[in-house]
DNA sequence: CTCTTTGCAAAACATTTGCATGCCT
DNA sequence: AGGCATGCAAATGTTTTGCAAAGAG
């Protein structure tokens, strides 16, 4: 998904365009990596002197529940940290120093021959940390 | 690792034998699952009315440096599970409601070539969520 | 006796909520 | 105009820290 589908489907959803909100999607998408709320909002403060983390937590669990970003937890932070979604199933490697990310296509799912009949799979999460070549 | 090791491994480190100690490795130990904090809490307040959550979280954290404990996050909740006699590496099946798990082989690393030039790998997740069949 | 562990209280920190005002459509 | 979006302030919930008292070796 891109910066324009994300904002169409905002609208779509009856939701309204504003400065913040594209500012938001858009820094996250051209950052390519995991960012957290401060993060965020420290890049934001320039354009919008007054912007709050209420805005910022609001949005962010919006743009969660349309799909727009994702969002994980490393470091053992209480953070959550975001970025853009993709279309296809995908897995990450992630720096945990700058949260920049390179996607994998291999899903460890894909080798498990269906459910277990006592446990019932919603969802799983695989990712690899390390640090990237800056980083190291 | 059994509890009885566990409390060794405490006493050859140089750390002293509480009772409160015990208890807390020995509940963890028998839930066989992952436990919050304040589950924690709860299980030793009938014992220990007094017990603090400072007690627990230091202690948590104590026995995560020594490996007695796994520490994993779901829920957005940090949880703890005691590390288990498994010497092999190994991943879980997580029930999001109880915390129960289950153990699973397949190591999703091994199916990678080996390490990405531009990133250097120092760990992985491997988690499957969903719900066992009680919690169904 | 000495050093660790604990409880208490308060701080730190990320995140959420109520409410009144402001802004998009 | 009408309803969603925002800022402010305050609440929440979890985890951490300073300090003095209690407990283990």
């Amino acid at each position: 998904m891109n910066v324009d589908q994300a904002l169409e489907l905002l609208k779509d959803q009856g939701y309204k365009y504003t400065g913040k909100r594209e500012e938001m999607i858009r820094v996250i998408a051209k950052e390519k990596r995991y960012m957290s709320a401060k993060e965020i909002l420290d890049y934001m403060k320039p354009d919008y002197p007054n912007i709050s983390f209420d805005t910022i937590y609001r949005n962010l669990s919006l743009f969660t529940e349309l799909h727009i970003l994702e969002e994980t937890e490393f470091n053992n932070e209480r953070k959550y940290r975001f970025s853009c979604a993709h279309k296809d199933h995908h897995h990450h490697l992630i720096c945990l120093r700058c949260g920049k990310t390179k996607h994998l296509k291999l899903c460890p799912l894909d080798g498990l021959l269906g459910n277990p009949d006592d446990f019932t799979i919603t969802d799983h999460k695989f990712e690899i940390y390390g640090y990237c070549q800056q980083c190291e």
